[in-house]
RNA sequence: GGCGCUAUCGUCUAACGGUUAGGACGAAGCCCUCUCAAGGCUUAAAUACGGGUUCGAUUCCCGUUAGCGCUACCA
């Protein structure tokens, strides 16, 4: 049985390249029945905040992946300190690690041959064990590094379940921090020692950890673990290619953007499978058994993908289809409910009740929740917003056909049987009786009631806004006309 | 700079040496239709470049180019 885990630092909020990565791990899991463990990699308390954990756990419960954030067992890394340490300084004392005591400022380019990679410093890494006791007991600080195995090992290989056989040589590895001067464990060793003390078995991460593998393979073996099977994923992208982030790109690299502009959780995650990942069969659209059923690691590429987002446009369109899919296969019910905050929180004064009647106007016609204020606006509102008495002249008319029509309809509406059969032979009637066409007659109305020409069908509209708005909306557009066209 | 990874339509992807290189989004056009939307049909659009291997390369190998990642006492 499979154990996966998703670590996140706090740093920030629940980004879209670590949202694909848990669901990823997610659905390994699920699909094998397998466990799937969220362990908060919080080591770097200089950076780590409270805000940002609470954001984490907001966008992982938004995805709906099940109780306590999609995940099985939860452990927080700075709990774990003390077995870090430990097992650090068992690799210590195996002889697999040796103290450097150059100080922090030194540490970088300088020491560098220029066109090589630093790899360590010689005096540090072979200091007698007696001097470096000696200069511990006497209370310098120093890190922990990994003594890499250059002499005894020329590469470190494994096979990554992505990428395939992955090779480097210990001569391309540098001699890696364990414990940092302060005594705390880097990320390096937190990590691996807690993958081990928590018998995971599969970790699947995002490309940018491929070459920590190797150091993360070293530091399994020094411990004497098995390590784990790796599976890495593509990375997600800028459309420029650069690598997502929040300074340049903004909030489109947090999924609570996505959540905000009126998506619904599942189709999101939908989208994010389909980056990096394909069943190979052509299908798009998946519930989120089906995913669980196909999901493999098989189906992984190892290319990056490109997020498409635009400064006008944050969401990818394939997210909005997708979305828009998933929008039009929901019951009305639950169409009405999700919508109404959206409604709400557009400004709108609006209750379950008239969502209701409205939902199935709008289903083929919003693509995320939030599309909702531009489309059913006029449902809500006492006024309509102002707009163009030419938008009232229906198609090869004039103003006077456009009086003719808002008359005769305000006459029918005053009586006609107010439901779609209704209304639909009575002012299909009526548009008979003034010589026009069907749609001459009803454009004027759409626009009347609905201050555009773009809206729903006419009849289902005219029902659910009601004959007293109905007739209220056609009298003022009679005004408009009129003051237009004797102005 | 060193090391590693990657390269199919604008984007997401399919094709485990032999296909007219397939699908989806987006775009364009047509149909349907009271407008919009939905739906149906159609079109444009790709194997980065150069060498090999092979009867035959999108596919295997090498090189070039480009992109990304790692190269911290950050994760």
């Amino acid at each position: 049985m499979p154990r996966v885990r998703f670590a996140p630092s706090p740093t920030g909020y629940l980004h879209i390249g670590s949202a694909r990565t848990f669901i990823f791990n997610w659905l390994y899991a699920r699909h094998n029945q397998g466990t799937v463990i969220l362990r908060i990699d919080d080591t770097d308390v200089e950076r780590n905040t409270q805000a940002s954990l609470d954001s984490i756990f907001d966008g992982l419960d938004w995805l709906d992946l099940g109780p306590n954030h999609g995940a099985d067992e939860f452990y927080r890394q700075s709990e774990r300190i003390d077995l870090h340490v430990k097992l650090a300084n068992d690799i210590f004392a195996k002889g697999l690690a040796y103290r450097d005591f150059t100080p922090a400022e030194h540490t970088d380019a300088d020491v560098a041959p220029s066109g090589a990679a630093w790899l360590f410093h010689p005096a540090m890494r072979n200091m007698t064990s007696e001097e470096s006791d000696r200069r511990a007991a006497a209370g310098e600080p120093f890190v922990l590094r990994f003594r890499v195995p250059r002499e005894t090992r020329e590469a470190v290989t494994f096979a990554d379940l992505v990428y395939g056989e992955q090779s480097k040589g210990t001569a391309d590895i540098e001699d890696f921090a364990l414990l940092r001067s302060n005594g705390l464990p880097t990320y390096h060793m937190a990590s691996c020692a807690d993958d081990a003390d928590l018998r995971i078995s599969h970790i699947i991460r995002g490309q940018d950890h491929l070459t920590n593998t190797f150091k993360h393979v070293l530091i399994f073996e020094a411990l004497g673990a098995t390590p784990p099977a790796f599976a890495h994923l593509p990375l997600l992208i800028a459309p420029d290619g650069s690598k997502l982030s929040k300074r340049k790109h903004g909030p489109v690299v947090s999924v609570t953007t996505y959540r905000d502009g009126g998506f619904l959780p599942h189709s999101y995650v939908n989208f994010l499978c389909l980056l990096g990942w394909s069943p190979k069969n052509d299908r798009e659209v998946m519930s989120r058994q089906e995913l669980v059923d196909v999901f493999t690691l098989e189906g992984v590429n190892r290319s990056n993908a490109t997020v498409n987002f635009t400064d006008a446009d944050p969401f990818d369109p394939k997210a909005v289809w997708l979305n828009a899919e998933n929008v039009r296969a929901l019951p009305l019910d639950e169409l009405a409910a999700r919508a109404l905050p959206f409604a709400l929180a557009a400004g709108f004064h609006t209750d379950e009740a008239q969502m209701r009647q409205i939902a199935p106007l709008i289903q083929e016609r919003i693509r995320t929740f939030k599309d909702i204020a531009t489309v059913a606006d006029f449902f809500f509102v006492e006024e309509l917003a102002p707009y163009d008495a030419a938008e009232l002249i229906p198609q090869k008319g004039d103003a006077a056909m456009a009086a003719a029509a808002l008359e005769a309809a305000r006459d029918i509406l005053q009586t006609a049987e107010f439901n779609h059969d209704g209304l639909d032979a009575a002012l299909r009637a009526g548009a008979l009786k003034l010589g026009v066409k069907p749609g001459q007659m009803f454009q004027p109305i759409r626009v009347a009631v609905c201050g555009r020409k773009n809206a729903p069908p006419l009849f289902e509209t005219l029902v659910v806004l009601g004959r007293e708005t109905c007739l209220h909306r056609i009298g003022r557009a009679l005004e408009i006309l009129h003051t237009t066209t004797t102005a």
